[in-house]
DNA sequence: TTAACATCTATCAACTTGATATATGTCGCC
DNA sequence: GGCGACATATATCAAGTTGATAGATGTTAA
């Protein structure tokens, strides 16, 4: 899926700007499937007001920067749907902490311990951002996302539990603690 | 983390061409957390030759596509454990099907039933594929990683069977299933 | 008042993706 | 034997994305 399509499908909940969708999509209640940037949504957007599947209204206040402010046209709308039926691609997950951990013996102890406790809160916070953002939402959508996203995020904090003795010592056999 | 920091990864456990390595990325026991394309690996290796962080030994046969083995050299040692103590980023989770949730009332049950049907197999058949992985490798860091995916995994799967009523349906009411 | 942070636009080099092309080997099957 | 499908292995490239940066102004807290 392109950074129109994701453009497309933010402004389907109503109109805004580009600022606007980027934080929705790396910051909002969405952002733990969603990534995207300046430099992909701005020409993304000129893209769409380009082939009239969204409106663009400039703002303009004397002595302050204009907002152009986008909205989906009915066009837009159909070209979403069309995209929507498009055949789904994978997930995508890469993680720079997990390739870490295969390299555990070249990393020394503290460094490993830090690691995995950074980790540990990173998820919490996770956790934390995604119970507001349910809180903050009864679409039934976006309710199923939000706990996909609870879901999987507490399975990796029990991991990270369970695997916590392994974790800070990976060179020594997991799951056999204390002989 | 780049492509050039995933090659001398690879490379630490065994020098590999750029088939093998690709291979290794996007479809061995690391491929839930890690991907790379030919068209970035090449490119990548070109320049670890030049830098003299690997070497690159040309297997010439008669009437056979020449290969060429890549392997780490003492710097591109170095140079992997320096790129593992450089900060390290946040996982990149994305997901076309819960975007793709998200717009449960534009699809039709018949696609949304599609969709998560097709979901709940691949997840079955990812699960299956990390199990054998865990198999055929005894290398602690490894298993942290795989075991990991697994229980990321079967936290999917169980979300999709407890939400498979409203899922099928996402337009009603969620966790409301027989009233 | 001053520094930090938020809003909003925009750009761009470097990198990655995804598809494709080329060549040959191997395996199963009728 | 021959045929098609798949695996090994190289490589390229347009299009798209990332990540960092720049510039202008507003707001908030110390």
């Amino acid at each position: 899926m392109n950074v129109r399509t994701l453009c497309l499908g933010i402004l389907y909940f109503g109109e805004a700007t580009g600022y606007e969708i980027r934080k929705t999509a790396s910051e909002g209640g969405f952002s733990h499937f969603i990534e995207a940037n300046y430099g992909s949504i701005y020409p993304a957007l000129t893209k769409l007001t380009q082939d009239e599947l969204v409106t663009m209204r400039e703002e303009v206040f004397s002595g302050k920067p204009s907002r152009k402010v986008y909205a989906l046209t009915d066009q837009g709308r159909e070209a979403l749907k069309a995209a929507l039926n498009e055949p789904l691609r994978a997930d995508i997950f890469k993680s720079e902490f997990l390739f870490l951990s295969l390299y555990a013996d070249l990393l020394g102890t503290e460094r490993l311990t830090e690691i995995m406790k950074q980790r540990r809160a990173d998820l919490r916070n996770e956790l934390t951002r995604l119970h507001d953002a349910m809180g903050q939402c009864d679409h039934p959508g976006s309710n199923f996302a939000i706990g996909y996203g609870i879901a999987l995020t507490e399975a990796a904090i029990s991991y990270m539990a369970t695997h916590a003795a392994s974790a800070s010592g990976l060179q020594v056999e997991p799951a056999r603690a204390a002989e």
